[in-house]
DNA sequence: CAGGGTTGATTAATCGATTAATCAACCCTG
DNA sequence: CAGGGTTGATTAATCGATTAATCAACCCTG
């Protein structure tokens, strides 16, 4: 005996009105050829009844379930709140629901994950991907969030311009040594950033990359980053690809004793929550996450909604009319004048 | 005409084997009485066709779909990661999806979140609640995850043995006079966890608190917290109850010059992301999310599929085998012997 | 006024899996 | 050897919504 559902269904509604449940239907879609008297009456005995649609009726007949897969590739990563509030939001509007799939920072993980959405019948997913992963042979189409240079990327923020807009901030202050700080230089994302970031280094300007896992290789896990001989060499400016890193360069300074923003500057990227109440406030750049996940939903949704009258699948990743997203630069405390400019 | 599945259904498997399709169910679930030669023909069969279960047909003939809710009081809260992660991984393992719905902040969003979840027909829900909410008249079974202090908690870590632990921790190294830094006073987990450091303040310590809502409402949002008056008032150790608040304790206190650990010593609460990688390293204590989550699913489960045979739904909010997980200390750098004990 | 067209509805099939009810075949046992 | 019991299968209904096909009624128009 299967159990009975709370609310109401389309007989219930039928028989009520002594009409037949296709007119029910056709009524509450608009599709079908319903008088407007009729198409009144049952819209409102249905809110009356606080009649909700099956989904899993209307799955099964559809084939489609109404629900998105959200991939992400390392759940712990302090961006991926933001990435999901944003995404599940913007699902929501489009009627849609959000499924989450961690890969647990694993590559085989992520096919795991993407696989566990597959069975449950998402009409679509999102990927953040790994560093470096392709995505290939799925079988429902793919939004994939990661970075302009990446081929097969829906849409994303324009770390490249992000990291223009960090160094010119900073030029403009008067900086001329820079560290560039990334994690690891097969990411996508922090190679566009880091590039951007090099593009607006002046004439007679210097930047150098301190890239932390190659670091971390040799020093061990946590180690100093030695920044205060960066700063005995006259690097006045530390630009990191990520809060979390600035957040790290930060207290390392501070630690050594050395004052920001009065002797050196530290910027970090993505506005991270704990970057507004630290001290001093962190200077960073900001993604757009709102915008970029109302593009790949609707690049996503396009796609889904188009299937459902073209029998041909489209291509597993789907393209978006913007695929790239300018970032906004969020000035607070840690960046200032270099020490030796104020001297000169 | 609905759109063909992917891969293949009952049907054809028993058209192929030339069964019927109840006994192909029969032997996939093990319930009928089939033949242990047939249920291997079967199972062998769909193993080879790459079968899997359509989730909506099943879910429309049993109701129930397989999917779990998860309600965040906050995605932004740098804790929900951990959280999401962990209800993932358990939930998964428990065959379960997790559908993800955010409160944004807003008690009344969260009621929004819930009924989305609901439309959806999940077959439980998980709820991290918004301070002081209470959750009620829920349709389907519910565990909460906030506090054992919470009437209506299921399963939570055990705050107030967390409080205990870290100021224990501090007074073994000598600290006598207790900053204990909250954010609001209406969360059942702030004030188990400050209500654990009281009351391990041994005789003739003491131990105030600051709660940085209220601050901020007279001081204005992001402002210091004066700590270094603290310090000259003579206290010793900072113990927040979030790595949030003990970042934003220890940045203030470097940029007064004041050293931590050798002057003062600071300590958080949940061993967020960035804990290890600051300098110093932030002493604090880390809850067993994949404990947590695991007896949170588990008792949501258990309710789920009795459900399936007794007719009688139970009611809402679940309860668990154990109430609490006890939290875990883990010591880094910012903890350390006081400055005036050295000199003692 | 015969017959094509439109309007507004109903009928019936379908998506896939589950399960109560039924049934055929066979095995025992008194 | 009649008849109850067990085994191993099938039949058929069902969950709820959607939609192609059909149909009745009516309106026009040549």
């Amino acid at each position: 005996m299967a159990i009975a559902r709370a609310g109401s269904n389309l007989s219930q509604i039928a028989a009520l009105l002594g009409v037949s449940s296709a007119t029910v239907s056709n009524a509450l879609s608009g599709k079908g050829r319903v008088s407007a008297e009729l198409t009144e009456k049952i819209r409102a005995t249905a809110a009356d009844l606080g009649y909700t649609p099956s989904l899993a009726g209307r799955a099964l007949r559809t084939g489609r379930t109404g629900v998105l897969g959200l991939v992400l590739p390392d759940i712990a990563n302090p961006l991926f709140p933001q990435i999901a509030q944003a995404i599940e939001y913007a699902a929501s509007n489009a009627g849609y629901g959000v499924l989450i799939a961690d890969s647990r920072g694993s590559v085989a993980l992520q096919t795991d994950a993407i696989n566990r959405l597959i069975e449950r019948d998402v009409d679509g997913i999102i990927i953040v991907p790994r560093l470096g992963t392709r995505i290939a042979d799925i079988d429902c189409p793919v939004a994939v969030i990661d970075s302009p240079s990446t081929p097969g990327n829906t849409v994303s923020a324009d770390h490249w311009q992000g990291g223009q807009a960090v160094v010119e901030h900073l030029v403009s202050l008067g900086h001329r040594k820079f560290l560039l700080i990334g994690n690891n230089p097969a990411s996508n994302v922090q190679n566009d950033r880091i590039g951007g970031m090099k593009s607006c280094v002046p004439e007679g300007g210097h930047a150098d990359v301190l890239w932390i896992e190659r670091h971390e290789q040799s020093h061990g896990k946590g180690s100093l980053l030695g920044l205060q001989k960066k700063v005995e060499a006259g690097f006045t400016a530390f630009a990191a690809v990520s809060d979390l890193h600035a957040l790290r360069a930060l207290t390392e300074l501070q630690r050594s004793g050395i004052a920001v923003p009065e002797d050196v500057s530290v910027t970090g990227f993505d506005d991270l929550v704990w970057s507004s109440v630290i001290t001093p406030g962190l200077t960073t750049i900001r993604m757009n996450t709102a915008e970029i996940a109302d593009v790949a939903i609707a690049a996503l949704v396009r796609v889904i909604e188009a299937d459902a009258g073209s029998a041909i699948p489209a291509g597993p990743v789907v393209a978006a009319k913007r695929s790239s997203v300018p970032m906004q630069l969020v000035v607070r405390q840690t960046s200032g004048p270099p020490a030796k400019a104020q001297i000169a």
